[in-house]
DNA sequence: GTCTTAATAT
DNA sequence: TATATTAAGA
């Protein structure tokens, strides 16, 4: 199978640049139709995406880098798995909506996708969700402003308010998040300790984020949150 | 009833 | 391997 070298072709030497595969972004021919009007000017230049002036919330977006999808862009959950037939195929086809940490992993959004339309016939199983990197962030973004009290499985949903997205799936999310959690308390210098000593002084780590933090993600949520809340 | 954790299944 | 499911305890 061909899988889309395209977006790789355009995007290979991008794919060392670990800012676009944190935020997935689709390639811009996926891009432009789904956001055109959308894409704030310096992620437009960045991707050289011809962007009609269109009316965009200045200050929306404080840096490219950290361009993300809009409030009310409903994150698409990848379902596949349809009926019991669960061959182990050795084609990619299924692998494909599973770029989780792939370079392409922007291919999110997929189309017919919307947990509604996964059922192509029947089979209202139990479409395995993949965790891109997309829905990861808004689950991030969600446990941390609920805090490490508030962070319930219950309360992250409907934070995130991704449609398809269980109680079940989160917690089990969840449970896997806080297990890494705790094995980067536990080597906060990295997973694989150096020798004895360290060449020179090592206090790389420790970002002290403080204007890093994505506040941006936050107050989108937040803002979600308060007009549900408000209905 | 929900959350957490662990074990287990797919 | 990643995610889901189940069960037991809090």
């Amino acid at each position: 199978m061909k899988d889309d070298d395209d977006d790789g072709g355009a995007g290979s030497g991008a794919c060392g640049r670990v800012l676009e595969w944190e935020h997935g972004l689709p390639t811009a021919e996926e891009l432009t139709p789904v956001s055109h009007p959308l894409i704030p000017p310096a992620l437009a230049a960045a991707f050289g995406i011809d962007v009609p002036r269109t009316a965009f919330p200045s200050s929306a977006f404080d840096s490219p880098a950290l361009a993300r999808k809009p409030p009310n862009t409903r994150l698409s959950l990848g379902c596949y798995g349809e009926d019991d037939d669960e061959k182990e195929e050795e084609g990619k086809s299924e692998v494909a909506a599973y770029t989780t940490g792939a370079c392409g992993g922007g291919k999110s959004e997929d189309a017919a996708s919307a947990s509604g339309a996964c059922r192509g016939g029947r089979a209202e199983k139990k479409a395995r969700i993949a965790w891109t990197p997309e829905l990861h962030n808004r689950f991030v973004a969600a446990v941390e402003h609920l805090g490490d009290k508030g962070a319930v499985p219950k309360a992250i949903v409907r934070l995130m308010n991704v449609e398809g997205l269980t109680r079940e799936n989160v917690a089990s999310h969840l449970q896997k998040y806080r297990i890494y959690l705790k094995q980067q308390a536990r080597s906060p210098a990295g997973p694989q300790p150096p020798p004895a000593y360290s060449p020179s002084d090592s206090r790389p780590q420790q970002p002290s984020d403080t204007s890093t933090r994505s506040t941006c993600d936050i107050e989108k949520l937040e803002r979600d949150k308060e007009a549900r809340k408000d209905k």
